[in-house]
DNA sequence: ATAATAGTTGTAATCATTATAGATTTGCAA
DNA sequence: TTGCAAATCTATAATGATTACAACTATTAT
């Protein structure tokens, strides 16, 4: 089920969206750094390879991903927007100590809700807040 | 179990927070507007009838009143936190078309989850997106 | 009443994100 | 291959929410 590199290359082609050397390159990053980056940590870890890439093109690279389903944009306060490779349903965990963000595994199909009758719902997202075994 | 503004104004004498005239405004304010308002909606109808307050006293009172835990706030992207003073367990619906947030009751203590053990959780949020009857 | 503490205000600074315009690259047809 | 339009990228400026700061005011304790 992992998102492979190779595989999200062909959804791109499919979905005709032009494979360029910095959407590559951001893409591969995000399949190789599953710890929920910001834009500022992609920009600078590729920016020492690609002296050339600009902050904007990482912007605008992600938001062709979102909305190309292929990522998924998080946000869990701190004003700063984070990005997963791994879109399928999952929870996430903020440690209020370390900022880390962890995964954790759950049906949020299942969570039975009220008072959505006649509400078309696109996305489901849980996230937890609290501190970690690392800094308990 | 609705907010209501007396208990709260008990509530901060109890935890020694003083209630100061741009205080107890503003928490009047977020008892009788549930819509979830931004932080420039709350300043610029409570600057209408008082013309000297500071949004940056809008600012400091929230972060008293969410850390006392009277206040909830609410991050569901755009950028722009936005405030709820009802803090008991429910979700969160947002509009893609008009930007509303809707509440929507649901037991996010039953929501099982793996992955999470020797994990402190303090706080549980579930949100979801689509679109609203009034939209479609 | 006086001094110390807490709260408020207006302004400036910060920081993530978006807008813009010119330069570069790509896809495609001649 | 060559030429050109469309797409993409880059650098910089603008925006907008939030925070920092310093002076001022209100409250509390002595
Ligand atoms: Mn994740
Ligand atoms: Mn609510
Ligand atoms: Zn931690
Ligand atoms: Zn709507």
């Amino acid at each position: 089920m992992k998102a492979l590199f190779e595989d999200l290359k062909k959804e791109l082609k499919l979905r005709k969206i032009q494979l360029s050397h910095q959407r590559l390159k951001v893409l591969e990053y995000l399949t190789q750094n599953r710890s929920h980056p910001t834009v500022d940590q992609i920009f600078t870890d590729l920016h020492q390879e690609m002296s050339t890439l600009s902050k904007t093109t990482v912007y605008n690279t992600l938001r062709v991903l979102v909305e190309a389903g292929l990522v998924r944009a998080i946000n869990i306060e701190d004003h700063e927007t984070r990005y997963d490779i791994n879109v399928e349903n999952h929870g996430h965990f903020k440690c209020e100590s370390c900022g880390r963000i962890y995964d954790f595994h759950t049906d949020l199909d299942a969570l039975a809700c009220d008072g959505l009758n006649n509400f078309l719902i696109k996305d489901r997202n849980v996230y937890f807040n609290g501190i970690c075994p690392r800094c308990r």
